[in-house]
RNA sequence: GCGGGUGUAGUUCAGUGGUAGAACGUCAGCUUCCCAAGCUGAAUAUUGUGGGUUCGAUUCCCAUCACCCGCUCCA
């Protein structure tokens, strides 16, 4: 098992060949940062979201589900803060050409070399657009940034319509759009994106009863379900961690918040898939009327104007000790584990890529790969010499050089094991530049399509296909037959596949290549006594099933 | 929006001031009883887009768009 450097490129690069994500508006150049899943990255993105669904609504007793609409009465985002908070105001430094958030600079000089700035532009995050026929401000909406706002404006609806009683949550999945300055990273930052939205409404800690959690303690089991939830599904704890956010960097009404970072391939590194909060009363209390000034002073609101009800729950539960009077009105804490469905889609496919080396070339095939690689050391070591006389920016540099080097000679040192190594030497920043190194890299090609193979170890349940049918002999009418009813019998219960167009080797490399969890194949045995060997994609081992168990067996097998 | 890089078949890449090649992949046929086997044949690029220089540009120049790396960002 290999996971190589240049994991993201390939990763980009496969998404596109194999059907899982292409570029949006692409045969008119593209548009800046959009992106569509095709026919395999919309089966996977439907896992994630299916899988989420199943665990934080089905799989709980406290959840409802909602789904609220895009474009909303623009209000909702005044009293929600984001018609002014979601503005960036922005400098640049006219000197060292830095940009800076005008209110992240203490004067008007760069803070970097000291030099004058440019008068801020304000930016607003939101896309605008009109509702009606008539193109002016009264008909001003947005496209929401966030599908928080929906969850909130449909708290009252949801506790009265489901006779919920605290603490409970509503989730959410769809769309945002954000007009990013600065997006990229494939489908990390986009500007059009798909959220995974929680608000998880609770009890002010002062109307607690005896024996029930607190805000904090549901905020701390928040945190662990969702890290728990991408462990169960594949990401490796070496590259899931959980970030509590500093003081400075809380908003002034968040009482905590905790981020779930993986650590990407390539330069992406540690990023942000879910940011899980405790936004303590602000939001329900933004949208609610006759609000105390004490409250609004607290969490530096304005009076709502507009709002017709206030986000109130009524606590039969509670007795005021003074008074001894039964029953209480309260606008409850929330906590908002909020996630993003692509960021997560695409952590699961880097997580999932594997490169495997099967089998080990004979010493015949080795020799020209050897040379090819002496050849090209001994350049590397003359360059690195040069680089070293006269240091400057050429490409490659003498760092650049020195992990070539080190890279080719660790290969080296079991070269008929170590294709991969190989090719990702090869790949190294600047490599390309190297006509020997190029050389190399063609020849380890060659033995590496022979010899390796690219995997994507996804979970079985986020799995695009979940059994593909292989016959072993095409030109044999009643295998074909019996492969082709297998597949629609599947079919009813599992996404299944039946390919007859190559080898079995190359059909089981194609599979492997895009996550299917099993593959099948019918052989003369089938014919007679009706079983079917059945191979995992992980181990490649074989086990042989009678085609009537199949779908007991794979079903157990894909929970 | 600013600075650096890139843009040639599905993918990875080659190449030249006289209108493009390879490998892999894809498709069809034959063959094949388990891990990218073989044989035969085929399709696929107005060289990101738009201008300019030139008798002629994919190659030179300009603009634009997209992607990658920084600045930024927090789903």
């Amino acid at each position: 098992m290999f996971r190589p450097e240049n994991a993201f490129e390939k990763i980009v690069s496969l998404s596109k060949r194999r059907g899982f994500i292409f570029q949006s508006s692409e045969i008119y150049g593209g548009l800046g940062s959009t992106w569509d899943y095709g026919p395999l990255g919309v089966e996977l993105k439907n896992n994630v979201k299916k899988a989420w669904w199943q665990g934080v609504v089905y799989g709980r007793e406290d959840m409802e589900g909602l789904d609220a609409a895009i474009i909303m009465n623009r209000l909702v985002w005044q009293y929600s803060g984001h018609e002014k908070t979601f503005v960036d105001p922005l400098v640049d430094c006219k000197k060292c050409r830095k940009r800076f958030r005008a209110d992240h600079i203490k004067g008007d000089k760069c803070p970097e070399c000291g030099g004058e700035l440019t008068e801020p532009r304000n930016f607003n995050g939101m896309f605008q657009t009109h509702v009606g026929p008539v193109q002016d401000d009264s008909g001003l909406a947005y496209l929401r940034p966030e599908t928080a706002q929906g969850i909130f404006t449909n708290f009252l609806n949801v506790l009265q319509s489901m006779r919920r009683k605290l603490p409970f949550g509503i989730a959410q999945i769809g769309k945002s759009f954000r007009n990013e300055i600065t997006p990229g990273n494939f489908t990390f930052r986009t500007r059009e994106f798909e959220q995974m939205e929680i608000e998880y409404f609770c009890k002010p800690p002062q109307y607690l009863q005896p024996g029930e959690k607190t805000d904090d303690q549901l905020h701390q089991e928040w945190v662990e379900a969702r890290y728990n939830w991408y462990l169960k599904l594949g990401l490796s704890p070496e590259r899931l961690r959980k970030r509590p956010q500093a003081k400075e960097e809380l908003a002034h009404y968040a009482k905590a918040c905790v981020d779930l970072e993986y650590l990407f391939p390539g330069s992406l590194g540690w990023s942000e898939l879910e940011g899980v909060a405790n936004r303590q009363d602000y939001d329900l209390t933004a949208h609610s009327n006759n609000v105390p000034e004490a409250d609004l002073a607290r969490l530096k609101l304005n009076r709502n104007e507009h709002s017709t009800e206030k986000m109130e729950y009524f606590d039969e539960a509670w007795t005021d000790p003074a008074t001894g009077k039964k029953g209480v009105k309260y606008i409850p804490y929330v906590i908002e584990p909020s996630a993003g469905a692509d960021r997560a889609t695409l952590a699961f496919l880097c997580e999932a890529y594997e490169e495997e080396q099967l089998s080990r070339p004979d010493e015949a095939a080795i020799k020209p790969l050897s040379d090819s690689i002496d050849a090209a050391l001994k350049n590397i070591q003359k360059r690195i010499a040069e680089a070293a006389k006269r240091p400057g920016d050429e490409v490659p540099n003498g760092q650049q050089l020195a992990a070539m080097e080190k890279a080719l000679l660790s290969a080296k040192e079991d070269l008929p094991g170590k294709l991969l190594e190989i090719d990702a030497a090869c790949s190294l920043p600047g490599a390309d530049r190297l006509d020997l190194l190029k050389k190399v890299k063609l020849i380890a090609g060659k033995l590496g399509d022979e010899h390796t193979r690219a995997v994507l170890k996804l979970h079985p349940r986020l799995a695009p296909i979940k059994v593909a049918v292989l016959p072993l002999k095409k030109n044999e009418p009643r295998i074909v037959e019996m492969g082709k009813k297998i597949k629609n019998d599947l079919s009813g219960h599992f996404r299944a596949v039946y390919d007859d167009t190559a080898g079995i080797g190359k059909l089981y490399r194609r599979q492997d290549e895009v996550g299917t969890p099993f593959c099948l194949t019918v052989d003369f045995q089938s014919l007679e006594d009706g079983t079917v060997t059945l191979r995992d994609r992980d181990t490649m081992q074989q086990e042989r099933v009678r085609t009537e168990d199949l779908i007991q067996v794979i079903g157990r097998k894909i929970v």
